[in-house]
DNA sequence: CCAAAAGTGTTTGCCCTACACCCATGA
DNA sequence: TCATGGGTGTAGGGCAAACACTTTTGG
């Protein structure tokens, strides 16, 4: 490490929240939780939400804490990972600011509600925002790309997808997690078999849903952090 | 973000630096690069190369600067990656640090040169390293530990073997860095058919070898960035 | 001719896909 | 008894591990 330590920088977290969305009746989009920003720079337009780090906490510390400042949502059940680091010179017209950005994924996402900073509290669908160039402050579109992009490949070999669903949750449930995510349709037998054999990814619960068709098992998040085999995207 | 911009940390760059060191004749050995440290704090004791991040440069480009000063390696030919940010209160006794660690990955590493804040640089096994505590400064141990980890991972499904050897290679020489990577041996029979079939993971030069048994083609790295299907290791 | 290293053919078994089929409920 | 969604059986293809075998060089 060099010589001369002397303070450089503003050091901020940002949060890649997702959700499934209800488009229509079924969670079938991805969405992200943005703010609007009501100060200068980029007053009116959507960021992630974020803020500066304090003396004593830990970066992931900041995380949980602007996420319940700004959003309203408590960090306990809810997956939350180290994304990256942004530290392009001027990104910030304010001056050097280095941001470290976290996924978070939560299931059935209560309304927001704005902070102090924010002007609003939202939900847009990640598509859309990917889309339009100019609605995203801050460079926080390559952010979300980062975090979308990091959420698919995890499906892969973790079982993270359960962080998307309620505590208890039925094997199509699952499923859509994955065909909204993935963006693709999937077998739901071949499905049903490979979530139930693959150890650890998923634990009956006994009980049943009630409704519908034939009732389906519930199951709840085993204890396995990594899948094998992998649940691999069609191709 | 939140609403006060104040320089609030000190940012550094750490680098992981890993190659295939010869620990006999063959290079059968992970090895990382270490600098001792000439000042305090943890002086006399070995830390990865590092140093913190001047106004106008971004993140990446203080890696290449770092690497260059600390141990005269140049950036080109060389595989360069964002590792993760390490940001924890008191993880060094001056103040806030918080460090984004980047890995890389060289072949032939040449004899290091100190830099002037570097009592001596030097190449270590890997395993000594991870193995034996308190030789390893600050955090760096845990930093090198997620770096390894990481190598490993990608050489499943990217081909960032080929960043461990030189320009033109065999294919027993890259399965040699699968080998010892992995800490496994592998039958060079499927290895070749599955290297070689893969797209984009080799080319042939139509050159060969000299001496030894049998001539062994000459390839170099292809194009592809990612491998299908990935390399899987044995479990 | 023999040793050494490179590269090929062939079998075998597993896993994944596709799809036919049966199960359990509400209306 | 029909509609709806949940769950199982099974045949076929592709991929990869295992290993015998051929090829090409240097002594």
């Amino acid at each position: 490490m060099g010589s001369g330590f002397r303070l450089n920088a503003a050091v901020a977290v940002e949060l890649v929240v997702l959700t499934l969305g209800a488009r229509r009746s079924t969670n079938d989009t991805l969405c992200a939780l943005l703010v609007q920003r009501l100060y200068a720079p980029n007053r009116g337009r959507w960021a992630l939400p974020g803020g500066f780090v304090q003396q004593e906490e830990s970066l992931s510390q900041a995380a949980v804490r602007v996420l319940r400042e700004e959003t309203g949502i408590r960090g306990d059940r809810l997956h939350l990972e180290q994304l990256a680091t942004y530290g392009e010179p001027g990104r910030d017209p304010r001056g050097r600011v280095i941001s470290t950005a976290y996924l978070a994924l939560v299931p059935n996402l209560p309304a927001p509600t704005a902070g102090p900073d924010a002007a609003a509290a939202a939900i847009w669908s990640v598509e859309q925002l990917l889309t339009d160039r100019g609605r995203v402050a801050f460079d926080h579109r390559r952010i979300l790309a980062d975090g979308v992009e990091r959420a698919r490949a995890k499906l892969e070999y973790t079982p993270l997808a359960t962080a998307f669903c309620a505590s208890e949750f039925t094997v199509a449930e699952l499923r859509r997690v994955y065909e909204v995510v993935w963006g693709t349709s999937i077998d739901p037998r071949n499905f049903h078999r490979k979530v139930t054999s693959t150890p650890g990814f998923v634990e009956a619960t006994g009980r049943t849903t009630v409704g519908g068709g034939r009732p389906a098992q519930l199951y709840r998040a085993g204890p396995a952090r990594v899948l094998h085999p992998p649940m691999l995207r069609p191709n």
